[in-house]
DNA sequence: AGCACGCCGACT
DNA sequence: GTCGGCGTGCTC
């Protein structure tokens, strides 16, 4: 018989403990595990989540609990076991990570949200779509027989689901999920950024109804968030369809988990908790007996080395539904098409002679290019001075709508200057090409064409996303430049042509996973062509045209770069033969980061060697953007080949270690860019 | 993360 | 004599 006495409680700071607290009297009835409560903490008053009731307490000078917000608990155990998991995995307080899985209506001790007029929890949905209730191909068949036991016996199973583009996989979740369904159970569908994917999202409201289904996106403001989380909670949602955070989900009986595009890079978060959604989605999935599919055309190589060796199942989609033909992919080598004395080339003469045939026959055309902006660096011809941003060691990138330079890392922006700021020559020359240089080339090779360009400046409105759907849709655009968000899952039937201006902007990127990230974005971006009856045709720009990850792009062969990428991988000990952490020190004083580096370096070397654990560990040295937003950045990176071993050094580490003042730490564990 | 406490330098 | 710098430590 519990009396309720006493809680534990977690607060959303950066602290390692959890604090208890006296529970009054009149509030022992009400106080439960996943509860939040206001809570004195120190001389403010802060929301606390309970995580344990207690009958005793060791802790002296205790205060009490001022009031419980919940009538009923916002966690259930399995939430906070896996935020409780998360917090452990990767390095965060208890409280940052139950605070992400609320995230939304519940932050400040909200109970409950104004709710003003009807959410309209869809986005809006292009004309066209999914031909209906295909029969299932033969693959599709032999992928369910594989899933479909695991879902019946509610037991925990991870499948790793290869498909090539237009190979079917929707229809391989649908009736996974039409399974689960028949067992009085609930899905997630993660999908890495929903207002791009509106096509996926029209076939799951077209086949289970809007009744059904919470659709959770980022243009939802806070009640409209509120309503679909009650919807969620009393059990009307059955199917709930979002990005990262929808893995928190308040659904009382999960039995699948589907990521589709599990490779993108938008799974993993960026700030505090680190988490990855691929690594949290199995962990969930282990706590609440679902089976996860993890869906891609081009899977991280993570998910298929865990394939290979056996810890997850493989499941494979090798063909094309309707027998279309994958595009022709043909490979323009820039170094040929230099003239001497004269600018780079943007668009060469065989991508130009392309687009002005496809114009001709009244078909679309698709030019990416992975970088925003006009030119990518600015500088004076007489003195050699280059505009580089006073809070970042990167350049300026000219942006001509705006007349303005630019720092995409950390914002900052000034007026285009007329004379060199250094020596007032004026000699300014412009050099590398983005987004904005490429739509006014073709605005001077293709004069009558309409161009519309889709990157991050050409989004600042609400619904412009799906204007310029609409607008290729319709026809009344011949031409989208684009950057990165064009490679995303559009169908635009009538696009043949997909130009690929620089494939070595992504190649060429201090990271180890650039080959990775520039094979799979190509096949992307490829896919994009002849999604129609017409054939698609592909084009790539690139001055490395022999590279592996070009050349198996080329001929679509996802095996033979994974072979050929292994290689380097094992070679140099990197993910997925090892796990990863990083470790950055940040300061706005060089010396003083530059010293805790070494510091940090030389506690994790002496708690190895007393610990016995073997690791390997990169650096420390200053990182390839070395100050970002004023502050200065050195990096460690830890290398090991057992996760457990890792984890529990860094731990160790971690409980001694005290950053030195007007220093920042950040962990961060499998990290994605390392630079 | 905050925020108080505390111990040394230049000010009315 | 005191105002205020930011190093150190604590939050149930």
């Amino acid at each position: 018989m519990q009396d309720n006495r006493f809680v534990q409680v977690a607060v959303n700071l950066p602290l390692k403990d959890v604090f208890d607290y006296a529970v009054p009297e009149p509030m022992r009835q009400t106080v439960a595990i996943g509860k939040r409560v206001w809570v004195p903490f120190r001389n403010r008053t802060m929301v606390g989540y309970i995580v344990a009731v207690l009958d005793r307490t060791d802790i002296p000078g205790i205060r009490d609990i001022k009031e419980v917000i919940d009538n009923e608990p916002l966690l259930s155990a399995e939430m906070l076991s896996l935020t409780r998991w998360m917090s452990e995995y990767y390095f965060c307080s208890w409280g940052e990570a139950i605070e992400a899985a609320i995230a939304g209506p519940f932050k400040h001790g909200k109970t409950t949200v104004r709710v003003r007029g009807t959410p309209d929890s869809l986005p809006r949905v292009p004309a066209g779509g999914k031909a209906a209730d295909n029969i299932l191909t033969e693959h599709q068949n032999k992928a369910l027989t594989a899933i479909l036991p695991f879902v019946r016996e509610g037991k925990f199973g991870v499948f790793l689901l290869h498909g090539i583009t237009a190979s079917g996989k929707t229809e391989v979740y649908f009736g996974a999920i039409d399974a689960v369904l028949a067992q009085g159970k609930e899905a997630i569908v993660l999908v890495p950024e929903i207002a791009l994917t509106p096509q996926t999202l029209q076939w799951f409201t077209e086949r289970y109804g809007k009744e059904k289904i919470a659709v959770i996106h980022s243009r939802l403001n806070k009640s409209e968030k509120f309503v679909e989380w009650q919807r969620i909670k009393t059990g009307e949602v059955k199917i709930v369809i979002g990005p990262r955070s929808a893995i928190f989900s308040p659904l009382k009986n999960l039995g699948l988990i589907v990521v589709d595009e599990e490779h993108e890079n938008t799974y993993k978060q960026e700030d505090v908790p680190r988490y990855h959604l691929v690594t949290a989605a199995m962990q969930r999935g282990r706590l609440d007996n679902g089976v996860v599919i993890l869906g891609s055309a081009t899977p991280s190589l993570e998910s298929t080395y865990a394939a290979r060796r056996g810890e997850i199942s493989f499941i494979e989609l090798p063909e094309r539904i309707q027998g279309r033909e994958l595009p022709s992919v043909q490979v323009v080598d820039m170094r040929e098409q230099r003239r001497p004395g004269k600018r780079a080339v943007v668009i060469s003469k065989p991508l130009e002679d392309a687009v002005g045939r496809c114009l001709a026959k009244k078909e679309q055309v698709i030019l990416f290019l992975n970088r925003r902006g006009f030119s990518t660096f600015v500088n004076c011809s007489k003195c050699g001075y280059v505009m580089q941003c006073p809070r970042c060691s990167v350049a300026l990138v000219f942006h001509f709508d705006q007349s303005q330079m630019q720092c995409h890392h950390c914002g900052y922006h000034s007026t285009a200057p007329q004379v060199c700021p250094e020596c007032q020559a004026d000699y300014i020359r412009y050099f590398g090409a983005g987004t904005q240089k490429v739509e006014s080339e073709l605005h001077r090779l293709f004069p009558q064409a309409r161009i519309s360009r889709m990157d991050s400046d050409a989004l600042k409105t609400k619904t412009a996303h799906f204007d310029i759907f609409d607008d290729v849709k319709s026809g009344k655009v011949d031409i989208l430049v684009g950057t990165q968000m064009l490679a995303k899952g559009l169908d635009f039937p009538n696009v043949t042509l997909v130009g690929v201006i620089a494939a070595d902007v992504t190649l060429n990127l201090p990271d180890f996973r650039a080959s990775e990230r520039t094979f799979s974005l190509l096949t992307q971006v490829a896919g994009r062509a002849g999604r129609g009856a017409v054939e698609g045709r592909v084009i790539i720009q690139t001055y490395t045209p022999d590279h592996y990850a070009i050349q198996c792009a080329i001929s679509h062969d996802y095996n033979s770069f994974y072979e050929q990428e292994m290689v380097f991988r094992k070679q140099l000990n990197l993910p997925p033969c090892t796990h990863m952490a990083s470790l950055v020190l940040r300061s706005k004083s060089e010396a003083l980061v530059g010293t805790a580096a070494e510091k940090l370096a030389a506690l994790l070397k002496s708690e190895s060697a007393k610990r016995n654990i073997s690791f390997d560990m990169i650096g420390p040295a200053p990182m390839s953007v070395f100050k970002l937003r004023g502050y200065c950045r050195w990096m460690i990176l830890i290398k090991s080949s057992d996760v457990l071993q890792a984890n529990a050094l860094l731990k160790a580490c971690l409980q001694t270690w005290r950053t030195p003042a007007k220093v920042k730490l950040a962990v961060d564990v499998d990290p994605l860019a390392v630079m």
